[in-house]
DNA sequence: CTTAAACGATTCAATCTTTGAACGATTTGG
DNA sequence: CCAAATCGTTCAAAGATTGAATCGTTTAAG
């Protein structure tokens, strides 16, 4: 007989960390009104691994309405810019502006602060090992993994 | 200057390898018809740390009125019994029934194997260095930890 | 060329999940 | 004994995301 608790899974740990993570990171974005996603486009944009809204949606694994609904708010910031590829006039290219990438460092910079907070404490090889961990399980599940 | 990327931050990993990971497991439980939540509310039950419903929303971070959805199906499945607290009876009093156990045995398991996926591959010191980490940080944070 | 099919972006209604407010039953403290 | 607090429940509303329909544009086949 397996005794093994649900909570003592990676996959539920995972799942919760990521969820109490994710809630702390939002709720420091809240003052710039944006949301993860928002930051995940932003994210998408500075890789420069898509330009297009429909690429993007199919990166980020969601609807392509719901990225028109992200850059509207982001142009509207003025972090992005949006522009009719020349050579084929249904897309929308998207690009970062200076203001963009500024944004996005301010964002980063709050999670690195939120990883200190997380990480205090810890040993320093722990930390690195996790860091290296979860760089690995990225790569492996297609997320972006510098 | 500080160039690091958003995406190499522990707070942007643990939370899209969150999501991505309790969408998998979210998929296993389709065919039982549950959701995520339910298996965090027998997990409560069983950790013996709330038996009221008030305080099992207070448990998981979620709203009273949540519960009630949430026990009503678990009632309905047979997985939980719902009984008015002679005490108080205000109160209702949640137990696992023994369909709930093996329920729950179920779907760790469900878990358990998403963890193989997962770490197949990982050396095993990564591996448990992983666990261990992850069991540091969910204490810390509030979480389950065994 | 012309035209039908495919495509990208957009809008909008529908869905799903969760919350908050209102209510009824019960308990508690003054 | 009564007013205030508590617990569970219902239900309407909020927030996030999707899917379907539409418009302009491109492509490919005849």
């Amino acid at each position: 007989m397996n005794d093994v608790k649900l909570t003592s899974t990676l996959a539920f740990r995972l799942g919760t960390l990521g969820a109490v993570v994710t809630e702390r990171f939002s709720a420091r974005l809240a003052g710039h009104g944006l949301k993860p996603k928002h930051i995940g486009l932003l994210t998408v944009l500075e890789s420069g691994t898509a330009t297009s809204q429909l690429d993007i949606a199919k990166l980020m694994n969601v609807a392509p309405s719901l990225v028109v609904s992200l850059a509207d708010r982001l142009e509207e910031l003025g972090a992005i810019q949006r522009e009719r590829d020349l050579s084929d006039r249904r897309r929308q290219t998207l690009t970062l502006t200076e203001e963009g990438r500024e944004l996005l460092a301010t964002c980063t910079a709050a999670a690195a602060e939120l990883d200190s907070e997380l990480t205090d404490g810890l040993d320093p090889e722990e930390t690195e090992a996790l860091r290296s961990v979860l760089r690995t399980l990225a790569r492996r599940n297609g997320l972006p993994a510098d």
